[in-house]
DNA sequence: AACCTTTGCCGGAACGTTCCGGCATCTGAA
DNA sequence: TTCAGATGCCGGAACGTTCCGGCAAAGGTT
């Protein structure tokens, strides 16, 4: 603790004086900007340094007519799901990098004019939803997590292979045993779950086997899951289940458990829950702190202009494969 | 969409000029300071409200002198456990209601001097953090959840009463017929775990049962907690144990499946994991959503001066009883 | 009627930044 | 030698808000 500092904040100013040159050339100095020799930037580059300065974010935003915010819309509760946890987290360490706030906006509150924000990232914006229609219709840069099931697009798509990593899952698998896995999926309203259900049907007509589906709602809950597990159970004997919703497959395994079918289970989300399960549940790791930084970086660019409107973006994801579809002796 | 209305930001000054007043006491008007006429004041409110005025965040700041920004400091990896997860995004939700940011601070970074912050929130803080004693240096306004176990004490604290609703807890596993529950807990380094252990050796005494107590780090991972849950099972009969630790039961539960001992569980922090564990193991809402709001708003009273240095505050928690500690047929 | 106090309202300055335009000085070609 | 352009640097205005001080009118007291 060499001091309290706590004199006055060190400004542009400051450091103009300290270096010697007005605060004009401070300014492009440190920002790149306008014509300034090097050497004079070299010199109040080390004197900002050594003073400590922190450019004045609001006096930043004000001057630059921008609000230093981005929205970012997620469909449903929170604290239902860990995966929007990590996504805003992610979304928001990125955010701070570039100096901004981030304001969440439910799709409970009411959206009576647009908000105060410079762009809009949009975690799977559902088809249909009216508040996703309405951040759509602002005109603002928007960037949204996997595709809008809409007419329209926004400017910046991060998306990622669900199909195709789907296909790696089936095909595990079967490697582990089983002929016909089924499937519990929600409906087509969400991109995700829409793209799920596609490399569903794609596999079992190349694999030649019937598809066997269950939809439920996207934010299903432990009954309604299940209830269509239940319901799979019942119409046919099954070897191998695949859960799309987050959280279904850890609601389902002490129903399989108790059915005794040693029935393989493998989740399309994966989370604390289904590594922590007993066993352990294979799992499509989505990454979402990642896919949360990534979409944030893409708005950023947009707003810089730095990317064009239309850029789309590959978010990678990961097979977790565990316990639950392993058979013991193979 | 009536209309799109795009023209140019609404500013006070539009809001004055439509109302026929000055900026000055269009801004008195709106905020209750200065002195202005009820019918004046009412008008003011009315075109604020149809013109949709929001207030530019970056000039106010700039005006006030202040960041708009909170320091929050949580201890270890966000990922971990979800519960600074929830703490956070309590926290980030209240600030963006006083017109907030939230930066995040983490043990991990370098800290060369104090942020750019106008207070500071401190999850947990544990006794010989350095960065958490640097920050308690900086003379800004902090509040910690949960005491500092340092000399210094935080200007303002949300606190909970771990010990009373450990001693509930146990009182319950007794009566599920446990006549000595051990407890797994972290060293008294976080004032969370200080309690707990004091909460348990108190229950103890007063019960007349010898503790059984095995110390943890405070970010334990899976495999010290199973070695100690191991040394409890081997040095004693074992009928109920209490982990302190985030996520530290799930991690042991099928330890103590695969013993056969037929043991209680319970955990001293709820999740997900513990909802959805198999049984559902019994544990203590923290409620840390609600904990990370508690303790954004007492800084924005400590700031405002609506609260004096020293508050102190209570959070209640509660105990949610679940199948893990349920004796079949009691 | 002369004075003081209160009430209601207002103009201007300031917060720290960026950016437009402008003014010297230097370079090199005519 | 002169002049055009490039280079390096700078002053002042502006962003939208709050707040200090002030001014006129109304109300109350002697």
């Amino acid at each position: 603790m060499r001091g309290v500092q706590t004199d006055e904040p060190v400004t542009i100013l400051t450091v103009a004086r300290e270096a010697g040159v007005s605060k004009t050339t401070a300014s492009d100095a440190l920002r790149g900007s306008g014509r300034v020799s090097e050497a004079t930037r070299a010199a109040v580059a080390q004197v900002a340094e050594r003073l400590g300065y922190v450019p004045n974010g609001s006096a930043r935003h004000l001057r630059r007519a921008s609000t230093g915010t981005i929205g970012l819309h997620v469909p449903e509760v929170l604290t239902r799901s860990s995966y929007y946890m990590s996504f805003v987290f992610g979304a928001v360490e990125r955010a701070a990098r570039h100096d901004y706030d981030v304001t969440l906006i439910t799709s409970g509150q009411r959206r009576p004019r647009p908000p105060r924000v410079d762009g809009l990232v949009l975690g799977d914006p559902l088809g249909g939803d009216p508040v996703v229609e309405s951040l759509m219709g602002t005109g603002l840069p928007t960037v949204s997590c996997e595709r809008f099931p809409g007419d329209r697009q926004a400017d910046g798509v991060v998306w990622s292979e669900h199909a195709e990593m789907l296909t790696r899952l089936l095909g595990h698998l079967r490697s582990s045993g089983a002929a016909r896995p089924a499937l519990i999926v929600a409906g087509d309203e969400s991109d995700w779950a829409a793209s799920l259900h596609r490399g569903y049907l794609g596999w079992c007509a190349g694999q030649g086997v019937a598809p066997l589906v269950r939809r439920v709602s996207f934010d299903a809950t432990g009954d309604e899951v299940r209830a269509a597990a239940r319901d799979l159970l019942r119409s046919s004997p099954l070897d191998a289940l695949v859960c799309a919703p987050a959280g279904a497959a850890t609601e389902v395994a002490p129903l399989l458990r108790e059915s005794g079918g040693d029935v393989l289970l493998a989740s399309c989300v994966d989370s604390a829950a289904t590594r922590l399960a007993d066993p352990p549940i294979t799992a499509i790791d989505l990454r979402p702190r990642e896919a949360g930084e990534s979409c944030a970086e893409l708005l950023f660019e947009l707003l810089a202009g730095a990317a064009p409107a239309g850029t789309e973006r590959l978010h990678p994801i990961e097979l977790a494969v565990r316990a639950s579809t392993r058979r013991v002796g193979i």
